[in-house]
DNA sequence: TGTACATCAGTGAACGCGCGTTCACTGATGTAC
DNA sequence: TGTACATCAGTGAACGCGCGTTCACTGATGTAC
């Protein structure tokens, strides 16, 4: 062999960002498939490439492309967890009286929404690629991303449970509003990540539908009244 | 050259089904894309190998897969919505009489859950697929698939404007929340098609969120009336 | 009704390329004593 | 505190394979006269 030019594990100087093979293949394929094609249709030679790093590092780190994908949402859905625990702390004040005032349950979906457009805006790319993957082609990954789907519905859920005057909405209804309401939000998000500039009406659009949802479910629960509001605004054209 | 074993077109007997190369790619791609992975990741020689025609026959017919998928979309989608616009005449059985009774209104959504249903049963690989490409990797796919989804939203909003009493919501209102049902369907529809057996809970589920949808969309008319709704179903533990 | 010819829809062979994977190697880091 | 050694995280070269695409060909079908 001639004098061995062969590169090796560079050496860190100090300060330096501890960016491993594994922290550049994490995120070369993050943005690879946000930017370019589906999970499916990424190469292991393509992501090495992007990551700046031998196609073979990726077999230090990683069985296949499932583990990889496995080992981002791992990654990813702790941060969006952890981040949204932290900011939700500051909006949950207390149980609503009851009476409930419609103006303050506005305010809260008002906030909640806007909390959840700036997670897109921050987690971006991940977005793009979880919802894509939600249906996509890897069942393994389909899983783990329904996973963390019902994981935020069932904290969304006991929220809400919390807010809410005990006794008015049974604790199934709630579950399964929120799952609705967390799968609407995933496509309005998506929707946003890629056109930002339409954040106030997609905003807008995400607040009202919440709130005629939870008060169709409030307001179920008296038909007679319900008819009683309903005939009042009809014209009195019929035939 | 020896003597001459080259297939060429095979001539059709008088009943057999017209099958070119064209429609057997159609149909062999859709499979593959249901049943395997994602339409970026399949390749050209493993559709025509599927469809047991030459790998060539493909630049027949299409210039790449965004043009055999959009051929696709365009047959499906017609069969479905001319399907649709059919059934539909036997339930939309004339204007609902103000007042509303809760009860037809349950009937006809019950019945328009049941046909979504029905649909998506007969149309399963196109299901699976559609809504897997409606975020996936090709932009072009994508595009027309959103459109196939709001030109549905569409009708559906023409119908129910047909159905509520004039007056009870607005154009706008309508449209809005007919998206967001087709939206919520998609899902719900997915998941039907993947476990069938769990049909009559996601039914169900689809006829209460139709349901509390529009009861909260006509009740947010009347503030006042929801909040004392809600007060008589609150128990009095508060603090 | 025939006939000449263009077009259509299929074929098989061949190309070069990029892919996933394996191999043998290497220097840095961690650990037992 | 040194030292010997195992493990870890990286390297480059090489393999065989399947892929998309192009080429030249062919028989069936449609069409003009």
């Amino acid at each position: 062999m001639t004098t061995a030019t062969r590169k090796t594990r560079p050496k860190l100087k100090r300060g330096d960002p501890v960016l491993g093979g594994r922290s550049k293949l994490l995120a070369a394929a993050l943005q690879l498939a946000a930017t370019t094609r589906s999970w499916a249709s990424m190469g292991l030679r393509e992501v090495a490439r992007h990551a700046g790093v031998n196609p073979n590092t990726f077999y230090r780190h990683f069985k296949d492309f499932d583990e990889l994908g496995l080992a981002l949402i791992q990654q990813i859905s702790g941060e969006l967890r952890s981040g949204l625990r932290a900011r939700r702390r500051n909006l949950t004040g207390g149980r609503l009286a009851s009476p409930v005032s419609t103006e303050r349950a506005q305010e809260i979906v008002r906030e909640s929404v806007a909390l959840a457009l700036d997670f897109a805006t921050e987690y971006g790319a991940a977005y793009v690629v979880a919802i894509r993957e939600l249906h996509g082609g890897s069942p393994v990954l389909r899983k783990a991303l329904r996973q963390v789907m019902d994981d935020l519905a069932i904290e969304m859920a006991e929220d809400i449970l919390n807010l809410l005057p005990a006794g008015l909405l049974d604790e199934r209804t709630v579950h399964e509003l929120s799952q609705i309401v967390i799968r609407q939000m995933s496509f309005l998000s998506l929707e946003y990540v890629e056109h930002p500039e339409r954040r106030d009406e997609l905003r807008l659009q995400a607040e009202t539908f919440i709130l005629m949802l939870f008060m169709g479910a409030i307001a179920s629960r008296d038909f007679g009244a319900l008819e009683a509001i309903a005939s009042r605004f009809s014209s009195s054209i019929e035939h």
